[in-house]
DNA sequence: TAGCAATATGACAACCTTGTCATAAGGAGA
DNA sequence: TCTCCTTATGACAAGGTTGTCATATTGCTA
């Protein structure tokens, strides 16, 4: 948590601090970004950066929690109005919503997709718990369509929401191009209709 | 590659000090891995290093080298008489043989991991080159299963090879737990089977 | 045994980053 | 204006790593 002298900035000193970091933490893996230059492009003195942080983890920590409310505000207007979604569904509207996320704070996705290309402590902090969250909503949704005979009731739950949440994460970082929007765009959707149809009906032909 | 020095050396001293870095780059990171400790471990001074390697990355490459050979032969070996064998099948044989090489090569598939979560530019340079080959050879035997009736024409025969890839590559990270190697083995065969059966027959009830 | 080439050694310079600390500057209230 | 509390500064010590280099040692050959 950064020092109460950090949220005392004006509005201005304290974002142009905010954006050097977070131009820095996307531009490279945490382990890499130094603290000089983030205070050589925010343009503040080496001693205050110690004044409102105790040190880069606390900056990088700070800066993670923004882009999960930010994350979560996002997907929460995505999944206005949609109850009773089955599985597939939201699965299709998660990825969707992962994909036009990254378009919209392409900094914070590649800051994201660092921390799980180059998992360090702060990823066991951080992911871990999101992770757990993330596959107990999955697992009672893939119940739910169990019993409602949406989904076999064979298939083994746990590995069902894993599945998914390794193949939400992993596409993001495989597809992203933020130089050709469109095309990247286009691109990923296709890749998520290609995994979900998969996952829906399976690769066999003529059994079920 | 090391220098020829390094290939002079008596065995035994070749050995330890190829063994004292396999340990460092099973334990931490390429990054985190200092030369000081291979050379406190191996017992040489730090100017022999520099004789034998040109820097912390030569060493390095040359290890991962040695391990896709180990890799390769322990493949070959499994694939005996496997010939004419369709996806499905060469999946779970590539499951199974990953998970038997890693139980018998814990240390190699530390640094292979480490390789994984923690991507540089020897990621890049290594295994990038790998995926490409796999990525194709899968796909050409999903063309083929596809002509003799076995796989839906429909499916992405790109979308489903990668998709193979990062599980096969996934699942030794997430479950690989070298203390209890029977429960792990177990539970990774385990879960090799339910994600195979995921994807092929999929997971919607009542349709094909 | 002298001489040459290959090896071995480890002290050390060069580099870089972090976190601190003594000191200066600001600013709000008395 | 004086005072006190908050904030700003940046030089610097401490710590750690890398690659080099001058010097010593080995071992083989003539």
């Amino acid at each position: 948590m950064p020092k109460e002298t950090f949220f005392n900035l004006k509005e201005e000193k304290r974002l142009k601090i905010l954006n050097a970091a977070i131009d820095q933490f996307a531009l490279k893996p945490y382990e890499q970004v130094m603290i000089s230059d983030i205070i050589k492009t925010s343009e503040i003195p080496r001693g205050s950066f110690y004044q409102y942080f105790t040190d880069k983890e606390d900056l990088y920590t700070h800066i993670l929690k923004i882009i999960n409310e930010e994350k979560r505000k996002f997907l929460n207007e995505t999944l206005k109005n949609t109850e009773k979604i089955n599985f597939i569904e939201l699965s299709k509207i998660l990825f969707k919503n992962g994909v036009d996320f990254a378009l919209e704070s392409p900094k914070f996705i590649h800051i994201f997709n660092h921390l799980l290309t180059h998992r360090n402590q702060i990823y066991e902090k951080v992911m871990a718990e999101n992770i757990i969250i993330a596959k107990n909503i999955f697992i009672e949704l893939i119940e739910k369509d169990k019993l409602n005979g949406l989904i076999k009731k064979d298939i083994d739950s746990s590995a069902l929401a894993e599945l998914i949440i390794q193949l939400t994460s992993t596409i993001a970082i495989d597809e992203l191009d933020i130089e050709n929007k469109e095309t990247s765009y286009k691109k990923m959707l296709q890749k998520n209709d290609n995994i979900l149809k998969i996952i829906g009906y399976g690769i066999i032909k003529g059994e079920n």
